[in-house]
DNA sequence: CGAGCGTTTGAAATCGGTCAACAGCAGTGG
DNA sequence: CCACTGCTGTTGACCGATTTCAAACGCTCG
C-alpha cells in the first residue's frame, strides 16, 4: 500500500527539536531511535490513513504536509487541520483504536511512523516522555477549540485572517519565515478548513490584497500587515499557545 | 472562592462507572479514592476556572452540568462543549499549565477534584489508568472534530439535529432516558454551541416543533422522531463513537 | 399583580452561497 | 512551438439562509 519503507532516526534528525524527542536527554531520544525505525513517503494527494482504519501507529512528519478531515455521505467535507514538518498524526485513533479521520498528503511528503504499542511502554519508562504525549494531546484539543470559535463565532474576513496567522506562527516556531510562505492546500481547501465556499475564499484574498494587507500569487502568501490580521482575528486568542 | 469542600470517594461514587476509575480494579479504584479527597458545589452561573488559571486539577462532575467557552473580546463567545455528570474538566489545562476556557455551570452541581500531579504519578503506576487519561483525551479531540464538522458544515437544522442527538447518545450512556430529558442550557447558549443566534435555534425549535420531530415545553426537550434528527445530522458520523 | 427575563415571531437587511462566465496556467500531444 | 484540454482560481449577478431589528408573548419570582 505504501510506496517505501527506509530506517529514521529521531537522534539525528534535523526536525527532532520539534518533534517526539522534544526534552528527552540524548540517551532517552536514542530509545525512541528503536521506536522510530521505518519511515514513509507519500505523494500528493495520497492517504496516510483513512477514518475506520485500526490504530497501529503515531506519525510524525519530517517533511511535507498533510491535511486531515471528516467527511459526510453527500461529499461535504471538512477539514480538521493542516499539518506541518514536527507535527503528529493520529492521535484520534487512541481512544476507540481507530482512526477517526482521513490523513491525506497536500503535497510529496515523508513520515516517520512509530507504533502506538511500543510508544506507549517507553513513556512508561521515561516520565517527561509520558508528559510530552499529554501535553502533546492537550495542545491539540487547545487548537481545536480555537478553530471551533473560528468556525462559530467569526466572520468570513476573520476566519481567513485566523488562518494566516495560526499558520504564520507555526512556521515561525520552526524557523520559516512568518510573513512569506507557500500555501500548500488549494483555495478550496482552505474553504473547507474554514467553513466557507471556494469564490467567498478567493473575493476575501482579493480585497486583503487591495487593501494592502497581504499579496498572494495563486499559492504564493506575503503578510504586509499582520497587526491587521491580529486584529480582525481577534488578537487576544491567537497569543497564548506556547510550545 | 469556592464555596464548600467535603471529602470524596471514587470507590463508593454512583458515578463511579462513567468516569475516571472506569475499568480499574477495586484495589486500584481505592488508590483514586487517596487523591480524589475534595469536592465541591458551586451554583448555576458559577465558574469552576477562568482561562488563565494556574493548571492544579481535573475535575469530574458528580452531578449538574457545566459549560467550557472561549470569549472575544467584543463580546461573541463559543461555547464548547456541555459536561454531563462522569466527565472530566480541565483537560486543556495540561499543554501549558493553564486552563484556555472558561467552565461555568449551568445549574446547581458538584465536582470532585483530583490534582493532575498526583493523578499523573499514579497513572505511572497503573498502566490501565494512563491508557484510560490517553483515551480520555484522544476522545476530547474526536468530539471536537465532530463539533467542528458540525459548525463549519452542517446547515442550522442539521446543527439542532446534531446536538440532539449527540446528547441523547450521551444521557443513553448514563442509563437515563434518550428521547425525554431536560436542557440545562438556554436558547442563547445553544446558539453559541452551534454558531447560531438565539432567534434562529428558536425558529427551527417551532419547525421541529410542527414537523412533529420534537416537543418542546421550554427546556424540556421529547424527541419524538429520532431517526429524522439522525438523518439530518449526517447519521454514519454520530455512530462510531464508543465509550 | 407587575417587573424582568427569556423566548417566540415577523419583517427587513446582509453576508455568504449559488450559478455562470471567464482567465490563467500546466500538461499533452500534434 | 503552439493549439487543445482540463483544472484551479477569479469575478459578477443574483439568490437565499441566517442575522438583525423590533415587537409581543409568557414564564417566574418577588
Amino acid at each position: 500500500m505504501h510506496p517505501l519503507q527506509q530506517a529514521a532516526k529521531c537522534s539525528t534528525c534535523v526536525i527532532g527539536k520539534f518533534c517526539l524527542p522534544l526534552g528527552l536527554t540524548i540517551e532517552e531520544a536514542e530509545q525512541i531511535d528503536i521506536l522510530v525505525s521505518q519511515k514513509l513517503r507519500l505523494n500528493k494527494g495520497e492517504y496516510l490513513y483513512h477514518q475506520g482504519d485500526p490504530f497501529i501507529s503515531l506519525y510524525s512528519i519530517r517533511f511535507g504536509s498533510l491535511k486531515t478531515e471528516l467527511l459526510l455521505q453527500d461529499g461535504r467535507s471538512q477539514i480538521i487541520g493542516f499539518h506541518l514538518p514536527g507535527e503528529i498524526l493520529g492521535l484520534d485513533g487512541i481512544g476507540n483504536n481507530v482512526y477517526q479521520s482521513e490523513a491525506i498528503a497536500l503535497e510529496d511528503c515523508e513520515v516517520c511512523i512509530v507504533q502506538f504499542s511500543e510508544f506507549e511502554t517507553l513513556c512508561q519508562k521515561i516520565p517527561s516522555l509520558q508528559r510530552h504525549l499529554y501535553q502533546l494531546l492537550s495542545r491539540e484539543i487547545t487548537q481545536d477549540h480555537r478553530h471551533l470559535l473560528t468556525l462559530g463565532s467569526l466572520n468570513a474576513e476573520e476566519k481567513l485572517a485566523y488562518l494566516f496567522i495560526y499558520l504564520s506562527e507555526r512556521l515561525a516556531k520552526r524557523g520559516l519565515s512568518s510573513t512569506e510562505f507557500n500555501l500548500a492546500m488549494g483555495r478550496e481547501e482552505i474553504g473547507d478548513y474554514l467553513g466557507l465556499k471556494i469564490e467567498t475564499v478567493s473575493r476575501i484574498l482579493s480585497k486583503f490584497s487591495q487593501a494592502g494587507i497581504i499579496e498572494v500569487k495563486s499559492k504564493h502568501l506575503k503578510i504586509l500587515n499582520i497587526k491587521e490580521l491580529y486584529r480582525l482575528a481577534g488578537s487576544e486568542l491567537t497569543q497564548p499557545i506556547r510550545q
